[in-house]
RNA sequence: GGGCGGUUAGCUCAGCUGGUUAGAGCGCCUGCCUUACAAGCAGGAAGUCGGGGGUUCGAGUCCCUCACUGCCCA
């Protein structure tokens, strides 16, 4: 417990004193660990994956806004009752983690080659216990409701057997193969990298033509087009589109390829597009994609040119050890010299560059392990399909499917040595490989002991994917499995729907349709699925709309900003603009806005505490232990308390239809607009009247217990967006002896619909519509802001119960006006002898307010005023009238459409007449 | 080239299934230290909802089209 928390509250709100206190607390204190599952009823289990971030990450703003969205929802479902269970961890990061720790070395002037792979995989091990909790540290300093005791890391050992399980499973199911595939090939990681991590840069390029001899036909050439010259060396032919005219007559002819003496054929491809280049494309198998395909329908060879360093090797004869660019110059040259290069033209095209480092990506043949891809994306597309898995917003379903049907195979193996290494082993005597869930001791072939495990490591992906079943103990089937999954919810940025979302409803639907449903009954895709909705979140830009990037300086850092508005004040933020489908601008000055509504809160309760002193000084005691029941008011209790207690619990209702529908900006806006402009702006002023607990201590105590029960309302129903003020003011409202440990472990406001809440509200507004009217007056006629006059109210004849309503609460409207004295006229007055000229004026729904005030008004200015606002209400009223002498519009709009807009005619045309007069009396 | 989104107040954005006079925050103007809060209070100004066409009794909202703009995939 941290130290009692005081009533006596500083002026100002600083969140700086009170977050890592909070924070700290919360995890020492377990707040947020599950029960163990046996007490569970999965039915109300909530459970929520954190997508893993890298380990060598740094919190930046799209994860503040992906955990603050994900910890909303987790908090609100806690106190909604919910088993509440968001389960944290990190990802091992094969690439970046290892070039993490080889920079490292290299500023010790070592390799991992010296070090070789189990030193260095031991330094990287090292690298993660110094460094690795880094992002997790920042995610309890925000105070994230995750249950620390259930970290995971994705090469922690029980989540290793699980890869090494998946694997052998897969493989032996004959969904794994291994062979001699084009990849993405980074040559600076040495490793092959999946079309995702591949980024696409348009590029200011060259398209050279080069013309290869025809052997047939001494004389004649054909000029192909190319952005990779040094690739040609690996030519194994050349290709034209069938139909095309121009070289119909060489088909089945051969060329010569220049500077390496091969004779290749001219083969003919629907692939290849006649408009392009020259309509006659070279063919190079091991160095691209469509090559490829083309060599493998044409049962051509493949000549990788190419080392691993993407320097050109023995193929390439008189170029070999040459890096692929310096080849390109060299070859360009020699072309030049032979007079076979026809043309230079500038060509803008996409290049591919590896996502962790920027080299360009080669495109290589290369012998890799791949998933058979085609079996689980079926069951992926189906559980989708079949509305087992709901996207919000639900447009993303579309995107899925779209990549979900074009799929490739999924290579998994990386060249490189943090990973899961493959689970797979080589025999020295036979060749053939040994696939084992257990280190085998024999080659399952022939049965000899030279066996040497491949060093190939698996994908990260292929890790994280297994995560929503891994986590829970699968492959074994264990009561945490049963509980929680499938998992409720994936909250993720579109910008990796493809790498978890995708991988995960692969991987779930696959795997846990064999594992038996809790009751011991047959699994089916509906439960196999490893969460039942994934809610896409849009990316967080800088205030002007800009994507936050290093080069560009602009990246905001959260841990900073949070440091500057507090933690609250940036979740507030990010959940009031977190609208489904629209990227944020974050703005400070948005920031600095609900700094200041946190303030504006911390200053209520100030205000509140303060008269719960001076209550008990006058021997009036209100239990707090009392209050957290549903808000009780006296049959007598005044307007002001009826409303706000209605107000209070339709916001609550329309706060978790907003959570509900993942509206986290509507939310948000509900919980400001109640706290702020209702209980703070009306209320908190109006209860002002009835505290005085020297005079009228019945009124006050009465008054103090409603006010005291709506704020701890307040309180819990703003604790999943603001936790750490609501924990502070929470504690000290109960004096440091709270029903519960945590606000995060009180009940969320459920709230309902007041039946008489309608009524209620209209009385209120009317009030609300006079003050204001009154202020508003005031102002205009220069009346000094701390001076109270006394004004007239003229009530219309007809007018019924809103006469009535301000002559009950004249106190509150005498308070919040500062008006000294009403006085209610009949309206039947006011044409008794131009008694009201000159005056300032305002009509405000049954009623006419009249300041009396040195009878000095700008007569000019006002006439410009009223003009000007009756040729508003004559035109809308002229707009109603159309329509509502429209037969069709009567026919076909329901009736409280055609209701309404006659009730808002007649009180246009009131206001009209109104202003008219008002017009006629300036004279 | 294929696909998806956006264009509403000076700025950043709401406006869900079409329905009465389009909202918020910030900014701006004016006046106030009214003992919870100047990170505040009160009042005010400000929008032909990107252009054009259509459907409808009724369009910011649906359809077509054009312009501009962003993103994803190839």
């Amino acid at each position: 417990m941290p130290e009692k928390a005081q009533r006596s509250l500083p002026k100002a709100y600083d969140p700086a004193t009170i977050e890592d206190r909070w924070a700290e607390y919360w995890v020492s204190e377990k707040i947020f660990e599950t029960a163990s599952p046996e007490t569970i009823d999965p039915a109300r289990a909530f459970t929520i994956l954190l997508p893993p971030p890298n380990v060598t990450g740094r919190l930046h703003m799209g994860h503040m806004l992906n955990q603050t969205e994900m910890d909303i929802l987790t908090r609100w479902h806690r106190m909604r009752g919910d088993a509440a269970l968001w389960v944290p961890g990190t990802d091992h990061a094969g690439i970046a983690t290892q070039m993490m720790v080889e920079r490292q070395l290299a500023t010790e002037g070592k390799t991992r080659q010296q070090l070789g792979r189990e030193v260095f995989v031991e330094r990287v091990w090292q690298w993660k216990q110094h460094y690795g909790g880094a992002i997790l540290d920042q995610m309890r300093r925000l105070g994230a409701s995750v249950d620390w005791s259930r970290e995971y890391f994705t090469m922690d050992d029980n989540l290793s057997v699980a890869v090494r399980e998946a694997f052998v499973t897969l493989h032996e199911q004959g969904l794994i193969y291994r062979g001699a595939y084009i990849v993405n090939w980074c040559p600076r990681c040495q490793t092959a990298i999946s079309d995702l991590e591949v980024v696409h840069e348009e590029q200011q390029g060259t398209l050279w033509e080069i013309r290869y001899p025809v052997v047939e036909e001494p004389g004649q050439f054909v000029t192909i087009a190319t952005t990779r010259p040094e690739t040609m060396l690996g030519d194994v032919a050349v290709a034209v589109h069938p139909d095309d005219e121009r070289y119909k007559h060489l088909h089945g002819k051969n060329l010569h390829l220049p500077l390496i003496n091969r004779e290749i054929p001219i083969v003919a491809d629907t692939y290849v597009s006649a408009d392009f280049g020259t309509g006659a494309v070279k063919v190079t198998p091991a160095h691209d994609p469509n090559d490829f395909a083309i060599g493998q329908r044409h049962g051509l060879p493949s000549i990788n040119v190419m080392d691993d360093t993407a320097h050109m090797n023995a193929e390439a004869g008189p170029y070999a050890g040459l890096d692929r660019y310096e080849a390109r110059k060299r070859i360009l040259a020699d072309l030049e010299a032979q007079n076979l290069l026809v043309a230079a033209k500038p060509h803008t095209h996409a290049v591919g560059k590896c996502d962790r480092c920027k080299t360009i990506v080669e495109p290589r043949l290369s012998t890799q392990w791949f998933i058979k891809i085609q079996p689980l994306a079926d069951k992926a597309i189906a559980a989708v399909e079949q509305g087992y898995i709901r996207f919000t917003p639900d447009q993303y379903a579309k995107t899925y499917f779209e990549w979900m049907r074009n799929i490739h195979d999924w290579c998994i193996s990386r060249q490189l040595w943090w990973g899961h290494r493959i689970p797979a082993w080589h025999c020295g005597n036979c060749r053939e490989i040994t696939v084992a869930r257990e280190t085998p001791a024999k080659c399952s072939h022939c049965g000899s002991d030279q066996l040497t495990q491949e060093t190939d490591v698996l994908d990260t992906w292929f890790s994280s994917g297994l995560l929503p079943c891994s986590v829970f103990g699968w492959p074994r089937h264990t009561k945490d499995l049963d509980t929680f999954y499938p998992t409720q919810l994936l909250v993720t940025g579109f910008d990796i729907l493809f790498f978890w979302v995708a991988r995960m409803i692969m991987l779930g639907c696959h795997f846990m349709l064999d594992i038996p449903m809790p009751d011991g009954t047959r699994r089916t895709l509906k439960d196999a699925v490893p969460f039942r909705e994934v809610y896409i979140h849009a990316l967080v830009r800088d205030a002007d709309r800009q994507k936050m990037s290093k080069t560009k300086g602009n990246v905001i850092d959260p841990i900073e900003i949070v440091q500057r508005f507090g933690t609250d004040a940036v979740r507030f933020t990010l959940a009031a603009m977190a609208s489904p489908g629209t990227d944020i601008a974050f703005s400070e000055a948005r920031t600095e806005g609900y700094r200041a509504f946190a303030n504006k809160i911390w200053n209520s309760a100030r205000f509140i505490f303060m008269n719960v002193e001076r209550a008990e000084e006058a021997g009036i005691i209100v239990d707090p232990q009392t209050v957290m029941a549903a808000p009780i008011l006296a049959a007598d209790a005044p307007l002001e308390a009826r409303w706000i207690v209605s107000r209070l619990q339709s916001a609550a209702a329309e706060v978790n239809r907003a959570l509900d529908e993942y509206r986290f900006h509507e939310a948000a806006n509900l919980v400001y607009q109640f706290f702020w402009g209702e209980f703070c702006d009306w209320y908190l002023e109006a209860v002002k009247l009835r505290l005085d607990f020297q005079a009228d201590p019945g009124t006050a105590q009465a008054a103090l217990t409603t006010l005291l029960q709506t704020f701890e309302s307040a309180l819990r129903l703003l604790s999943p967006f603001m936790p750490f003020l609501t924990e502070e003011l929470w504690h000290a409202f109960y004096n440091g002896e709270p029903p519960a440990k945590s606000i995060a472990l009180s009940p969320f406001p459920q709230g309902a619909i007041d039946p008489g809440g309608n009524n209620i509200h209209d009385q209120m507004l009317g009030l609300q519509l006079v003050i204001s009217g009154i202020r508003n007056r005031r102002k205009e006629v220069g009346v000094p802001e701390k001076e109270s006059i006394p004004v007239k109210l003229l009530i219309w004849t007809g007018s019924h119960g809103g006469s009535q309503t301000l002559k009950a609460n004249h106190d509150i409207v005498e308070k919040m006006a500062r008006v000294s004295s009403i006085e209610f006229v009949p309206f039947a007055d006011r044409d008794a002898g131009g008694k009201y000229q000159n005056l300032a004026w305002y009509p405000v729904g049954p009623t006419e307010i009249v300041v009396e005030y040195n009878a000095q008004i700008d007569i000019a200015a006002e006439r410009e005023r009223l003009t000007k606002d009756l040729a508003k209400y004559e035109k809308s009223a002229a707009s109603a009238e159309r329509q509502l002498n429209n037969p069709s519009f009567l026919e076909k709009a329901p009736v409280h459409i055609v209701d309404g807009l006659k009730k808002q005619k007649s009180e246009t045309d009131l206001l009209i007449e109104k202003t008219r007069k008002a017009l006629k009396d300036l004279g």
